[in-house]
Parts: structure tokens; C-alpha cells; sequence
DNA sequence: CAAATAGTGTCTGTAAGACAATATGTG
DNA sequence: CACATATTGTCTTACAGACACTATTTG
């Protein structure tokens, strides 16, 4: 247990300064029923005790960035391989009390089904996560502002979506990305001539109501959507 | 002079690791006649001698990263402030032979009025830059795409465009980034209504032709265009 | 007036939102 | 059959691309 009394910082071996150390932080949403969610976990050490904060830990080079990123989901939740992409950097000299500790961050999408049974980290919706640790929300935000913007502009929803999908459970996320209702009947035209998806094995039956046919992204790993119209409005 | 014998990194005062340093380099774009320009300098230190890259340095706390940007250019082209974004991070372990150095790369949109007296940085068009140092091609790539992407969806080619300016010469930096021609009358009409410009003073006269009325953008920092419609595309 | 550039008007194809109508399953 | 959900069809508005035509300047 060490008291901070002067800001961690770091000289290599040749003496200049360099920063005393540089974290990996994820910012993991999934869709839970009709809204989007992000997990947190309580941290426990401390300068933050109880306070809820994004998974990550620090970087060493013994890894690269996102195979830290990944191992300290698998540590804390159990969750399995996902779809990681960068997301930005956070490098204000106050962000972290600690001291000069910039912040690489990730984005991992998942989905709904593949929910971790509880191991310390909890879901949270994005709308009421409350204040996070650090400039968390600020990533958030950041990762909130980047999944809307590549919603229809990609195929990113595919990392939300299980391997099949009727086109329902695809709206269902597209609303929960985008914060609006779409009209069914448009969305499944619109989603299909996106050329993302194409149809997969027959109806899934069981639930009410006529059964849906199945649908899969074509691919899955991020890709454009084939531009339709030029610019966008 | 040093001879690399071993991988550069260091230990903060607790004992972790720590990157050796961390770099900021800075894509500056602007456009030249019809097409766009990255401004490269000419590294002179030892196993890079001769090879073009972006401009930027190490960076330390006793600064913003992003004032680091803004100074590194400032010494380098004489250039004054600039609008700066930032672009992304780049951490693969061996993206640097000298050791362990992630580096933060902004995007700094530039008008071509501002062209400063050479001191040793070049613009070169971005089709024909050739390989840069480090995985500063990479950098490029990820600062076209993002300016691509942002052209219609924000304000951001305010910063590529002087105070005042006529339709016909936004018309020709759009064109550049976008790489694409667009008819000069559906770009005027849409570029009014996208809501982002108003008119400024009267006409510039001068060069042959009817005089071209002269716009603003009504905000000089980054916004995103009123939504018209919904989804891209 | 001719040339050159700026700006207006209009037509067309397509995207997107809304909603009516039909299809196909379950209890 | 009643109900629930899926799917198809159609109508309307707005946007993007194309282009003809008009306007205003210089030489």
C-alpha cells in the first residue's frame, strides 16, 4: 500500500521521461432488451474504492494493446473472444491522480446472448451508468457517438447480433443503437438492400406470431456497406 | 550517437514497466489545386536518414499532447495555430525499431493560404507521397478516411477553407477530399441547405466571370451537420 | 459581343418514412 | 377462429445527380 505524495512518471534508459505507465481500457456494450448496455466493473483499489469504472488494466510489452484488452475481459468476466476495435486515446496529464498514465481505449461489441455469468463485472445501461472513474464516460460517450455513426454505414451491428438473427432481433438492436424506432416493414426492405446480410437456414418457429426467416451478415469483420448514394445528409 | 543493442523501455518509481516514451505526430492536410497534400519532413537523425514522415517528437508532461502538435509544427514550418483533431493511436510493439513507443496522431486541417515559407517540411500530394517512416502510411490512410467520412456529415473542411470564401472554391476542396467531381449547381444548393454556411459580404470581384457571392461557415469549430435525413447510406 | 464564371430552374431516379394489406404461425 | 408476429406492397416526401438556361462580369 503505497500513499502517492508526488505524480508517477518514468525515464527510460537512455533518461528522458516517459509516461509512468499507459493503460488499456474497454468500452464492451451489448443490447439488453430495448436499450444498450456497457459493462463496468467496482474497483476495488485504492484511490477508487467502489466506484465503477470500464474493464482494463495496465499495458507492458509483453503483449500488444488489444491482446491486454481482451485478456482483462477474459479475467474478469469469463467472456470469450470479441470483436475489438480501436476506439481513441485519452492522454489529458490530469486524467488519471495517479500520475502520467495515458489511456488507450477499445471498443468490443457483444452480443446479447453471450452475457457472462456475473464475476464481478455488471451491465449497466448506457443512460443511467451514472458518474464512471477516470474520464470513462468521456469513452462512453466516445464509443456511444462511434457505433451510431457506422451503424448503417457498416456492417458493425454484426458483432451485437448472434450468427443468425431474424430481421426483428436486427431491428431491435438498430433501435437500441441508433435511440429510435424504425418501422419494421422499412427496415427489413432497408436492411436488405444493404447487401450486408444475406438469407440463412429456414424460419425459426416457437414464439407467437408467424416465424421469421433467418438472416447472417455476409461478413464478420467490420466492413463499409457498399456506398449507395454519394453523400451522406 | 547510440547503437541500438537492446529494445528501449523503462520502469516507473514503482518498479512496472513503462514505454520507453510516447510520440505525437500530426497528419497535416490541405488542399493544393485539386488535390489534397500531407505535409512530410525529412528525418536526418540516424536509422531513418533521408526518409519522409510526419511531423512530431516526443512527448513529455510538461505539456498537452496535443501542445506538443501545435509546437512541434510551429518550429518546424513556422506555421501558426492550427485546427487540430485527434486521430487515433498507434502501440504495435515493433512499430518503432528504437523500443517501445506508442504513438498519438492528431489531424490538422490546414487552408492553403497558410502555406508557410519552407523550412524544411514538404507538401506532397497524398496519391503520390510514396512510403513514410513508422506506420506513418497508416496514419495517412486513417486521417483520408476519417476527413472523407466527416466531409458531409460536419463542418470539418472549415479548416480547409479560408474566413470567406465562394462556392466555387469550396466546391474545389470538397472535390479533392472527396475525391469525386460534383456538379457545381447541386453542390451550391446542397451546401446551402445542408444549414452549416451563410452569406458573408458581397461579391469578390477581380478574375473574369460574374463574381462569386462569398460565404462563411457559421461555426469554426467541429460540428456535426443538422441531421436531414435519418441514416447514410 | 465573346468568353468565362456564377447562379437558377427543373427533371429524374432512388432512399426513407408511414401505413395498409396480406401471410403464416400458435393457442 | 382470434391473435400475434412477419412480410409485401404502395404512397409520399426529400435528396442527389444531371443538365438546360439565365446572369454578370472582363477583354
Amino acid at each position: 500500500m503505497v500513499v502517492v505524495t508526488a505524480k508517477l512518471r518514468a525515464r527510460n534508459c537512455d533518461g528522458y521521461p516517459a509516461p509512468a505507465g499507459v493503460t488499456v481500457d474497454v468500452v464492451v456494450l451489448t443490447v439488453i432488451g430495448p436499450s444498450l448496455h456497457v459493462l463496468t466493473v467496482k474497483r476495488s483499489d485504492a484511490p477508487f474504492k467502489g466506484r465503477r469504472a470500464l474493464p482494463g488494466g495496465f499495458w507492458n510489452d509483453e503483449e500488444q494493446a488489444a491482446e491486454v484488452a481482451q485478456r482483462k475481459l477474459t479475467e474478469k468476466t469469463g467472456m470469450g473472444p470479441v470483436h475489438l476495435e480501436k476506439l481513441s486515446f485519452y492522454a489529458d496529464l490530469s486524467r488519471d491522480r495517479r500520475g502520467w498514465i495515458p489511456s488507450l481505449a477499445y471498443l468490443a461489441l457483444v452480443p446479447s446472448s453471450s452475457l457472462p455469468p456475473d464475476a464481478g463485472a455488471a451491465w449497466v445501461p448506457v443512460d443511467s451508468a451514472g458518474p464512471l472513474a477516470f474520464d470513462h464516460g468521456q469513452m462512453l460517450a466516445d464509443a456511444l457517438e462511434l457505433v451510431e455513426r457506422r451503424l448503417w454505414a457498416s456492417n458493425i451491428a454484426f458483432a451485437l447480433l448472434p450468427e443468425t438473427f431474424a430481421l426483428s432481433e436486427a431491428r431491435g438492436v438498430y433501435e437500441a443503437v441508433a435511440r429510435r424506432r424504425y418501422d419494421g416493414a422499412s427496415f427489413a426492405r432497408d436492411l436488405k438492400r444493404s447487401g450486408l446480410i444475406e438469407p440463412a437456414q429456414h424460419a425459426r418457429s416457437g414464439g407467437r406470431g408467424r416465424p421469421a426467416a433467418l438472416y447472417r451478415f455476409k461478413a464478420r469483420r467490420l466492413q463499409p456497406a457498399p456506398a449507395r448514394r454519394r453523400r451522406a445528409g
